[in-house]
DNA sequence: CCGACATCTGGGAGCGCTCCCACACTTGTC
DNA sequence: GACAAGTGTGGGAGCGCTCCCAGATGTCGG
């Protein structure tokens, strides 16, 4: 806990003025070699590091980057999904000088989150797992330029989104199952107050429409590992039994498969599956499941913040890519 | 992204001082009854919010409190033990004028970390998951007030500790499992890096000596779960098996048990499981475990930040309790 | 009626930076 | 040899607050 020494006592040391410690401390390219080289042996001698408080008042800009997730601190925690994409975005913003804020709240009942962001704790945000009832989130746009991962309900001509097809990558999910000769097939949903749950429903419903058939249930598993055990629970209760579940992602899989173990229930023979996600967890349990690129949307995202604060204006709308990854749960026909 | 107001607008429009804004802002109490009134009025009319930048700069303090976990991000996101403790921290915090800022990274190799709490990111720091091998952790004591979760294995007389008695916990978890008439007992380890695991191995191993016995082996899990199950593959293909298990953390405890199923071996009949954590995890597996108090671990920890910054000094080392919680995994005898 | 004291208020100074302009000094050009 | 066009450098101003001191006003007791 030493002193923190200014940028004067460094200039003064250096035998420089304060300016050109600050061209050297910010890559400036017009500084003499020799100055260079006095001020960063100075630096280095004072063990300097600019106040970032000063900085930032200055410069009017933080460095700093918010990733806004609106979910409780367990919820956040558990998802698999979301760890991904919060490593992509570090991996992203670790090259840059920028840092990363997680702001996570389900919601913002004292405001405490939206002040920090309006009060200019961060330069732009990333929002994710946004629910069409986090009203705080708008509060949060109208201060600081922001950016989506995954679309939000309802969606403003300047919002920046980076998504995947989610109602064709549904589709494609639930044709494996009817490739598979699979005909009474049941859907565990995310929470309906977020869009990919939606897409993905749809995608769902689209393809058994196409089929000539109606889904044999349709439960909402809340993204949630007990949610889609509770959910399976109520599906194979159903008589007919389904014998395919569509489900919205690997942990709402996970919590299945136990529920359909302890059930007797063999996968995939009594009950093909295909998840969503492709998390490790996927790889771990033998689930067929949509790979979308997680860790790719994380950096995306991130990129896409940086371009913005740079001046660079990204694509309102990015699409990823997905891929049906077959394994055991819902194997090659 | 309308332009932020500055105080000494807010001042016009109440028609009093800055100082007297700045008064009201900060909750000072010599403030007439009329002046609040007007100032927050005008507050409230120009939707202000003060520039932390400059509130810092001037203070010289940022309000925000940095939790350093030396993990990578998906070993974070795994953990439920990591999940409890930030979610107490949260919640102790959010009474607070705190913000809570998540440094997450299991080595600084740019120091970009350790440079942003250098250059004055966040007032305290909260560290837990501390591995004997994070060096830059000492960095981040130098320059800020640092409370540990968990001893660190190098404790300075300085240091600020909250923890359970891991020896104790352990052993007593390893006694239960003698009670229940097992002789063959092995243990699945965390990594050796760390205090805990070193402590509780220790617990075992007293436990076991005190009995008489020799550890029918000892696997380091690593605290994940594909850690955990590779160490229970290990330890099965031991001849003669062993009897039980006693495993450092709920998470590698998952581990083990999806491999012992695997191998048709039935739990607790062939082979009891005593694991740690008492997360949801152990509800959701009926695992006998270690209850420790993770949340109000973490609201500890942020309460002591609070203390610290406050300028009252905790007490260097507390020690919260723990209780066995008997589960299916390991009945009662 | 005046000093002693509490209560409220205003404004100067300063936190540690960045940004910009001005000023050397060099180099090249016709 | 005068002028234009670079380079590198220094210092003033200012970012939007907090802190502190001084002043204004009110209250009370002797």
């Amino acid at each position: 806990m030493a002193a923190r020494p200014t940028i004067e006592e460094v200039a003064a040391l250096a035998g420089v003025s304060r300016s050109t410690v600050s061209r050297v401390v910010n890559g400036s390219s017009s500084v003499s070699p020799e100055a260079l080289a006095a001020v960063q042996q100075a630096i280095t001698a004072l063990n300097y590091a600019p106040n970032r408080a000063a900085r930032s008042l200055a410069s009017r800009q933080t460095h700093a980057i918010g990733l806004v997730v609106p979910e409780d601190t367990t919820r956040f925690f558990g998802d698999p999904f979301l760890a991904s994409v919060v490593a992509g975005i570090s991996d992203r913003l670790s090259d840059s000088d920028y840092i990363l804020n997680l702001l996570i709240a389900s919601d913002d009942p004292d405001g405490k989150m939206t002040r920090f962001v309006r009060n200019g704790g961060v330069d732009a945000a990333i929002i994710v797992s946004h629910h069409a009832s986090d009203s705080f989130i708008e509060r949060i746009a109208e201060s600081v330029p922001v950016v989506f991962g995954g679309r939000p309900l309802r969606v403003r001509d300047s919002d920046i989104v980076v998504d995947v097809d989610n109602v064709a990558a549904a589709r494609e999910a639930v044709q494996h199952l009817l490739a598979l000769g699979r005909r009474r097939i049941a859907t565990i949903t995310g929470s309906m107050s977020m869009s990919v749950s939606v897409d993905r429903r749809e995608g769902f419903r689209a393809a058994l429409e196409d089929a000539g058939l109606q889904p044999a249930g349709e439960a909402d598993g809340d993204f949630s590992e007990q949610g889609g055990a509770a959910a399976a629970r109520r599906l194979i209760a159903q008589d007919p039994r389904p014998d395919a579940l569509f489900v919205a992602s690997d942990l709402m899989a996970r919590g299945a498969l136990e529920v359909l173990r302890e059930a007797g229930l063999r996968v995939p023979d009594d009950v093909a599956i295909v998840a969503f996600d492709d998390s490790p967890l996927a790889v771990a349990a033998d689930l067929t499941s949509v790979r979308q690129p997680m860790a790719e949307q994380g950096e995306m995202l991130a990129g896409m913040v940086i371009d913005l604060l740079a001046g660079r204006a990204p694509a309102a709308l990015t699409i990823l890519p997905t891929e049906l990854i077959v394994r055991g749960s819902a194997p090659a026909v």
